[in-house]
This record gives structure tokens, sequence and C-alpha cells, in this order.
DNA sequence: TAGTAACATCTAATCGGTTAGAACTACTCC
DNA sequence: GGAGTAGTTCTAACCGATTAGATGTTACTA
């Protein structure tokens, strides 16, 4: 079979009887108006010969990709993905923009990778913006912040307010905030001792929810007490070694407030062992809330966050930006609410 | 600030007082050979100037845009990325692809959604080629290869052989197989109940899991008892009531070979809560080796697969593809092992 | 009826590269 | 000295669209 010549823009005003910008006019109906008659002509034409426009001629033609980069770390990449909340975010994100007719490449990346081939990438006129989430918040990552602040490309962040001063709009929730509500919410429900299993601490994250679980102690008179703070991981195994140190306290909690539903669950399997009822005997708040939690026994009491909204906000605000000519006039940050979801477990 | 014009390959030229012809063999090492001096004054030109090549003038000119689609579906498009197999498969496509200086745009869809949004991506010449990976084996699905077909392009299926008739590779591993041994396995540890938690069977994964475990059992000569074949489902939750009803049998299994881990882990908790000991009453094989298998008590047998070694050998088989001009003559069917992961539940 | 506005269409430049063919240089070999 | 050759470099066509400006109609207005 012969390769199948291309059909191009100029095949179908030759059969179409009209020039070629008659075709375009058409086809993106506009911007000049066309009779009604050679329209008629103009898409018969296209169906005929089964036209499809070349998205990369006109990309280069009006300087628009329609794709749009994912750019996200972590400490190996291996994990981007695997991470239900890459997963989620990237969900919302393509949700929205195929939507509009958009496209999304991903780009995983480790932490602290040479960023030479990223660059290229952002230099090479292939994208239209960014939605960007880099996990954690040291001077390398300013740095990589800074290389993408100078391509000028409208860019949109996931949970790193900090952006707006590189002229960047965030997407965020108040992880702060939603630990600060968990733990206070404990407190109006008796609890005294309270301790905080908390994640990886390389991780914005996991720090904020520490800074909210200690904000809502002092705020309610209560002591902070660092034997009840305890974990420096996300990984669901370290939740056991947790439990452990909390009941071979002199005094344990009554009550955790854990940095993940992933550590939140392991953590409640290891109560069970040592038959410590939940949340009668020990109370439990977990975070992020994974389809496990739903339907664990019992189900697990959580702060919710809108993993796949952020996405779809993070989708929207960027298309704006894009649409405005200067994109760093239009930066803004959007927060969205994390709710707890009362359950069995708190 | 002016926005920052761009620089072009003329500025270069001019720059370092050479024509563009030469600014471009210089950029690409070829395809003709450029003095040294002259060489030397365009790079330094290059980097005086901040120069880099646009991407899409480029693929315009050349065909190629260095850009593949990954295109999944699933019941519910909001899964694709949750699921640990897509995004295993995406982190090994990302890695091998990343390596080579080609980028991936990923089509998550709806089983059945309409396919006109994807015909136009498909059509637009902005992909070099595919990696597909489709769940189901309806006619709607051949339908849709068959529209990918038409479009010429080189695309290679993630487990699903027969999609070499549309001239497709395909990369896969087997699943009967995998099955197969890990039923064999059981009996060869002296089993001759056995039982078989089973996924959703509208996936191909399901039924061809269904299937080892059919043959395993005919082939050593043991019966088939369709009262010990439950579930019809991927969700965990699914997994407490086939256990129930296989303990409620007049003679229960004493082993099960469960089509996932997220089933298995599930099965054995819900073994744990009737005091039924893994593996001594019960011993249980799953499927996929996911993370927390590993890390769970006892730690789960379960069958690997290599999921992000299928992505790599996936974007491996479509770069050769894309390469080779005639990418129908190139097909080829790449079989990645499935093999038995000996830990403490079986 | 001439002047003009509104509409539809065509012409041709442009986006930023790649590459075949022509042209120039320097050198070798009779 | 002239032809042949290899090594470089230049010229200009081309990839497939978009769009500003020119042009040609038709309709309306004074």
């Amino acid at each position: 079979m012969a390769p199948k010549k291309r059909v191009t823009h100029q095949d179908v005003a030759r059969a179409a009887g009209v020039s070629t910008a008659v075709v375009s006019y058409v086809v993106n109906n506009g911007p000049r108006p066309t009779s009604h008659d050679v329209r008629e002509r103009v898409l018969k034409a296209i169906s005929d010969l089964g036209y499809h426009p070349n998205a990369v001629a006109r990309g280069l033609r009006s300087r628009r990709t329609n794709t749009i980069g994912y750019i996200v770390n972590d400490y190996s990449s291996m994990d981007v993905f695997l991470s239900s909340y890459n997963a989620q975010v990237l969900t919302g994100l393509t949700a929205e923009l195929k939507a509009r007719e958009h496209y999304v490449l991903v780009y995983p990346m480790d932490v602290g990778e040479d960023v030479g081939s990223l660059e290229r990438l952002l230099n090479s006129s292939r994208l239209d913006g960014l939605v960007i989430r880099l996990v954690d918040e040291t001077p390398e990552t300013d740095a990589l912040l800074e290389r993408i602040a100078a391509t000028r490309l409208p860019c949109v962040c996931i949970e790193q307010a900090g952006a707006v001063r590189f002229g960047f709009s965030a997407v965020i929730y108040d992880d702060r905030r939603g630990s600060y509500d968990a733990t206070s919410y404990l407190i109006s429900r008796g609890h005294r001792r309270i301790g905080h299993l908390c994640g990886d601490r390389r991780y914005v994250t996991a720090r904020a929810r520490l800074a909210g679980y200690r904000a809502a102690l002092t705020d309610h008179g209560l002591p902070i007490d660092d034997a009840l703070i305890y974990g420096n991981d996300w990984n669901p195994e370290a939740a056991h070694a947790a439990v452990m140190h909390m009941l071979g306290l002199h005094a344990p909690p009554t009550a955790m407030v854990v940095a993940s539903d992933d550590l939140a669950l392991k953590a409640i399997e290891t109560l069970h062992m040592h038959n410590i009822r939940v949340p009668d005997d020990m109370a439990v708040i977990g975070f992020d809330d994974i389809p496990a939690g739903r339907n664990a026994n019992p189900p697990l009491t959580t702060m919710r966050i809108p993993l796949v909204d952020l996405g779809q906000h993070a989708a929207d605000l960027l298309l704006e930006m894009i649409q405005a000519e200067d994109s760093t006039a239009m930066n803004r940050i959007e927060l969205l609410p994390v709710e707890l979801v009362r359950r069995g477990t708190a």
C-alpha cells in the first residue's frame, strides 16, 4: 500500500475552489466571515478528502501548541506517579484540559536532578504553560523555580504558595489549617493528650501538618510534648514503629493526628494487634481521604484534600493565564478547603 | 520589562557571520560537516544569545515531534492514573523516553467514550507514535483499534497480543501462565482444594488469570469446583465477601490464588479477623507485587509483574518502529516473564 | 449617480527551522 | 595548466498552517 499522501490545506482549497485563507476561516470559524455556500463547499471538501489540520504547523504560526507541561518531582522519580497525590492531580488536570482540547505532557523528576534536560524542554516552544508540583522547599528548588520563571511560561504551582514571588499562580489547600482543625476537633471531643504521627519532614506538607498540630495545642492552652510527636517517613511501615513508640510512653496519648491516611490505616492495624480499640481507646484522624480509608474497618475519619479539584483548578487558572497576554499580571492564589470527614475513628 | 524577543537561528547566523544552514548543521551535528572554527563561532553565538531551537518549527519540517502519546482507558477515567498498573507503566515509559529526549503526552479515556476527540489528536501530526493500554476486549475496542490503525501511527500495545493483526507491536506478560504457575505451585505444596478470587471479569486480565487457574487444576488432574471461584470486582472490599463465601463452604479451600495483591491483602485481613492463620490454615498467593505486599504481615507471596519494565520495553519498541520508515513491517511481540515471589503467605 | 460602507475573498508574507543543489575554495594528479 | 575531487558554505525551496492588506462585489446613502 502506498504511503497515504497527507491531505493539506491546499488540497482542500483546490477541491473547494477557494483560497487557503478561506479554508482557515472555515476551520477556525473566523477570524473573518465566510458566505454560507462557500462554507458548505469547504466543509464538503474537508470531509471528502479526510482533511485534518496539522497541529504542528498551526502551532508554529500561532504560537499556541495547546499543550501544557506537568512537572513533578519526588525523592525518587519512580514514585512520582505511584503517589496517589500526583495521580489525582493529574486526573483532574487531564479531565479539565481534555474538555478544552488541550493536552498534558508529563515530566517526572528526581529531587536534585540536573535541570539541563528540563530547560531544553521548557525553551523549546513546545508548551503553552506549566503546572508544577515540587515536594520540597530548599534553595535548590528556588533555583529551579528561578530557571522556570526565566522562560516566561505561564505557570501554576500546586501547593507552593511561595511561588507567587516568581510571578506564578498557585492552587493550594491549607495543610496547616487542616491539621489545626483536626487537632482542635480532637480537643473539642475532650482529648488532652494528642499525638502526632509525622510524615517525611523534607516535604513541605509534612512540616505544615506538624505546624498546624502544634499551633492548635498552643492556642487551646495545651502543652507541646515532643514525645508525642513521632515519625519522619511516608512509608506506611513507619506507622508501626510510631505506634509502638506512643504505646510505650509513660503516659500514652488518647488520640492521634496522623499525617496521611496510609500511615493512619497502618497505625490502626497495629493498634488492633495490641487490642487497643479505635476510637474508644485511641482516636485517629488521617489526612488525604484515600479510597481505602472509606472502606476500612472502622471507616477512617480524615481530613479530605480535594486533589482532583486541585488539578482542575490548576488547569483553569493556567488557561486563563495563557489567554491573558501578560501572564505575570494574572497571577493569583486559589485556596481550596480541607474538610473534616467524620467517620468511625474519631 | 519588554517582552524578551525570541532568538532564532537567523540571529545566530547573523551573529556568527554564517548562513542559517550552517547553524543547523552545527546544532544537529550534521548532516554535513562544518569546519572547526566556524563551529566554534556558531556555538559561541548560540551561548551569547541564549538561543534555543524551536521544537515546533523543527517538527513541522522534519515531521518528528519527539512526542509520543500514552492512551489509557478504564471503566472510569478517574481511575486511570490511580491504578498503580498504569502509573507504573507510565513511570517506565517516561524514564526510558526522557533518557532519549522524547516526551509523553497522556490521554486517559473512559471505556466507551466518544472517540472524536481522540481522533483529532491522533490525526493532528502532533505525535510520533503511541503506547496504548485498553482494558477490555470488546468489539468496541476493536473498532477503536481499527481507527487507530487507520492513522498509520506506530503503535505499541500493552497487554493486548491481539493487536498485532492491526500492525501494532505489543509488550505483554503472560497472565494466564502466571496464574497457572501460582496454582501449580500450590498444588506442588500439597494443596488439593484451591480457591480463586477473581477480579472484574470485564478485564482481559481477570479472565486470563481465571483461565490459568483452571488450566493448572485440569492439567494436574484436579476437578474444577465452581464454588471455589468467586469475585467479579477489583475493589479490595470485594475480597471480604469472597472470603466469607469461601469460609462458608461445606469444604473450604486450603489455599487461594487471588487476582491482585490489593484483593489478597484485604482477604488476609479478613482471614485474620476470623482467626484463620495464614499460611497455615489458608495459603494465599497474590498478583502484581505491589509495595504494600512486601511490608505486610506476613509478607505477601505473589506473582510479580514487571510493569515498570513493561513501560520501558514499550518505549524501546516504539522508538524502533519510529526509526523504521515502514513501522508495520516492524511489529513484534515482546513477552516479559511473570515470576513467583515466595514470601510469607504461601 | 457618485461616493462609501460592509462584506467576502484572494494574495502573499510569516512562523523557525531543515536540506537538496549550486557554488566556492584548496588541493591533487596528470 | 586544466580537470577532478573533497571539503565547506551559501541559496532558496519547503514543511502546513494563519492573517494583514489588497481587491472585488454589492448595497446603501445623500
